[in-house]
DNA sequence: GTCTATACCTAGATAGAC
DNA sequence: GTCTATCTAGGTATAGAC
């Protein structure tokens, strides 16, 4: 099966190409990266790379669903309690602090893909739907308990807390100096969340 | 005094330019604006543009900082009670629903202003430390009558207020149905805040 | 199917004429 | 102060070798 394994093998590049294309962004950041820059870096030329991404943005877009792929391990070890998937949700911001690159990639990327023909445009749409379905049951729980404010819809929560977490990092590339995740914490402290994560 | 004509003759020309970009800005949207469709709209070369501008970066960087200008008309109205303060910040987030071109031109510059390379980047800079120095006597103030939790650094939740606007906005441009100034509205009331802002 | 080489286009920057 | 012309960088499209 001579197709099969072509087949297999383009697969496998275009996986090799984006973990070594978001090792490249952590190492040397993403200050203007370019296509021809990548290429060399996965030893291509700039036509060779993009005959597997149909554009520039499409790649780094993927390097973004990669990147979301490898914090997802961590994430998904989310326990029972509803107010486990803010420990999480802190986590990967605090981890967030560790790779300026990518934060780089994500605040420019995520302007770029509000215009409707950018080709991140779905992705980003499609996070932030998948976020807000994740949080908003977790919100509506907590509510329920008392441990978080019921005049907050939990839609509406959730938009606020992913909207904070994108303006914070944007505010962190000006000034590395601020605790995003601690900003975060004592935000959910304030509206009355009790967990582990906003414990100081 | 040839040189001294001459050197208003060229301020003035500078603001009719900027003048001229925001309405353009406003009317046709930024997306991916460029210097040549700006001069165009001027009637000018796009070589003649930038002899007003040192780099399309800073044409449009000024462009921003025409606006806060226009803006701080409204803004500035302020009542002598703290919470007037967020009342003016919510009817300014309001009116960024009107103009939707200058919403993403500041989404746009706000994520490249990062780079510390870039003509932008202490403009934006000194617009939130501006920003937030304005809000933290407010918050202390609201925070010392019980209006708003003391378990929030004044400096904290401007931050954070900062932060939400920007991640809204660029959510917002994802999804024109959401409400950034009732998020907002919202968040604020579930702190605690009464005032006629969060009134509904 | 994979990849190189090349040519092309857009767009910002810059030099020099007027 | 403003233009024309040119330079450069970078993304994109295509032809064709393997």
């Amino acid at each position: 099966m001579a197709q099969r394994g072509a087949y297999a093998k383009g697969i496998a590049k275009r996986e090799e190409i984006l973990t070594t294309a978001l090792e490249v962004i952590v190492r040397e950041g993403f200050s203007g990266a370019s296509v021809r820059q990548l290429a060399d870096a996965v030893g291509l030329s700039q036509a060779g790379l993009l005959h597997y991404f149909s554009s520039k943005d499409e790649l780094f877009t993927e390097v973004l669903r990669k990147r979301d792929e490898v914090d997802a391990v961590g994430m998904d070890a989310a326990g029972p309690d509803p107010a486990s998937l803010f420990d999480g949700f802190l986590a990967l911001i605090r981890h967030n602090a560790d790779v300026p690159g990518l934060v780089q990639l994500y605040v420019h990327l995520s302007a770029a893909a509000t215009d409707p023909a950018h080709d991140g445009h779905e992705y980003f749409r499609e996070r932030v739907a998948q976020i807000r379905s994740r949080f908003a049951p977790a919100i509506a729980e907590l509510q329920a308990r008392g441990d978080l404010p019921s005049s907050l819809e939990p839609e509406q929560l959730s938009r606020i807390l992913i909207a904070l977490a994108d303006g914070l990092q944007e505010q962190w590339l000006m000034d590395p100096s601020i605790d995003m995740a601690g900003d975060i914490a004592a935000l959910l402290q304030a509206l009355g969340l009790r967990s582990p994560a906003t414990a100081r």
